[in-house]
RNA sequence: GGUGGGGUACCCAAGUGGCCAACGGGAGCAGACUGUAAAUCUGCCGGCUUACGCCUUCGAAGGUUCGAAUCCUUCCCCCACCA
């Protein structure tokens, strides 16, 4: 099973760049890799789920994976892939941060069996290394020559970059050391951004160990119509349920655009490679039935919030999206929907624009009038044509159900 | 430390005393068309206001002026070259 791990990384299009003897160590039988993820946010995002979709491969392959957070590398601030120097964040909200990340990551691997998961963090050796000892023990065997050829510095030579961000793929090659060193890893895995700062730790492995570890990096995740991955109207897509509802993300997989949709059902789901060329097949042929978008949603949504949260998010969207009449909905199921969509409770609703602002679903007052006038929102089914309009009757005595653009819901509850 | 260049709305970028809430592009939102797609076309795109209009904004703070994003002073930050 070992063997075939590289070969169905690359079928799923994960493979982006990987060293040359990797293959060979894998032959050999299972070996220890780990992640880092580092604690900018208090959430994982969707595009987080790539390395840690490589994670489980690794370990259905037989491998021990390690997810690493960086509580220590979170204090610095990875400059790979970014065009501008960061904001150092404080010791406070990166020791949150790092605890809100670490039970995310719980939740997809398996702490079980003979190769169970294992959790790690740097703070416990980064904190306690001293500046002397980070440039004696490691900063020896980097030159500066080799450190500003990195991509990551580079794309920084104009902009400019600090020396603390310069400093970070020292900390990383030291992780990479420490956990070959304490755990026998001997592979780490990230973005492809991540390859200039994996390779420093081969080279550091290699330099004082004298031993061989590996490097394996995943493609960036790029969208057909060039927009970034992740992004929706309402900002980044979380994996936290109080950042992005299961509702909302389950809509942000729905809505993947055709030209994306296998792709993704490779890279975030672990159908089989039979079922996905069907599904692509069903793209199509019959496009307008999005059964790989829904595959795709209940697949995901399922693996990051559970099944009874993916269960309701699709009864939800099929609630909304069947474009019945709002007035059918009884009482319980707008009850339900409360929890999945945004949701506001006030004494009452005089006009629609304030229940555009409430919601959110406009920005401001003018913003919710704008959408009025251009005939963008409805409330129980109902298209507002003037900004006068009245609300006119709740629903089941006090709900309106507000509607932005094609797919965009809130609901209001009235309390009198 | 010196010299030169620069900081404009979400991003890029015009504007160098009134015609500027600020050209243009991108992103975003909406409408039409659709499949809760894509592409295309159209409208919107600082806040408040039905509207007239009012308020806040062009790195920060002061000042000149009837009037400043545009002129002056001080300060902060970035870039390039020099030391």
């Amino acid at each position: 099973m070992t063997a075939s791990l590289l070969e169905e990384l690359a079928w799923r299009g994960l493979l982006h760049q990987h060293t040359e003897p990797l293959q060979d160590a894998l032959d050999r039988g299972p070996l220890s890799a780990y992640c880092g993820f580092d604690p900018t946010a208090s959430s994982l995002h969707v595009g987080s789920l790539i390395p840690v979709m490589g994670l489980m491969h690794l370990q259905r392959a037989g491998n021990t994976p390690f997810a690493l957070v960086g509580g220590g590398t979170g204090l610095i601030g990875d400059p790979s892939g970014k065009t501008a120097e960061r904001q150092l964040n404080t010791l406070d909200v990166v020791e949150e941060n790092t605890r809100a990340l670490k039970r995310q990551l719980e939740r997809f691997l398996d702490f079980t069996g003979t190769n169970a998961a294992q959790m790690r963090n740097n703070a416990d050796w980064l904190r306690p290394l001293s500046a002397i000892e980070l440039m004696r023990d490691v900063g020896k065997h980097f030159t500066i020559n080799y450190m500003l050829a990195k991509e990551s510095v580079q794309q920084r030579m104009e902009s400019g970059i600090s020396y603390t961000e310069f400093s970070y793929m020292l900390l990383q090659a030291y992780d990479f050391r420490e956990l070959y060193l304490r755990d026998g890893v001997t592979l780490q895995v990230g973005g492809s951004d991540q390859w200039g700062n994996i390779t420093a730790g081969l080279e550091l492995i290699r330099r004082t160990e004298a031993a061989e570890a590996h490097a394996l990096t995943f493609p960036l995740v790029a969208t057909a119509s060039g927009t970034k991955f992740g992004k929706t109207e309402s900002g980044n897509v979380w994996l936290d349920a109080d950042r992005t509802s299961p509702y909302r993300f389950y809509q942000f997989w729905i809505n993947v655009d055709d030209r994306d949709a296998g792709k993704y059902l490779r890279f975030f789901t672990l159908l089989s490679r039979g079922e996905i060329e069907s599904l692509e097949r069903d793209i199509l042929k019959k496009p307008q039935e999005r059964a790989a978008q829904q595959a795709l949603a209940r697949e995901v949504t399922t693996r990051v919030h559970g099944a009874d949260a993916a269960r309701i998010a699709e009864d939800v969207s099929r609630l909304l999206f069947a474009r019945g009449d709002p007035a059918s909905l009884s009482a319980s199921a707008l009850d339900a929907l409360s929890r999945e969509v945004p949701f506001a409770e006030i004494s009452e609703l005089v006009t629609v624009v304030d229940g555009l602002v409430e919601l959110k679903l406009a920005a401001s007052k003018g913003a919710a009038r704008r959408l009025i006038e251009q005939g963008g929102a409805s409330i129980n089914g109902r298209r507002i044509g003037a900004v006068a309009e009245s609300p006119g009757d709740p629903l089941a005595g006090s709900y309106y159900l507000l509607r932005k653009g094609a797919r965009e819901y809130g609901l209001i509850r009235v309390s009198r």
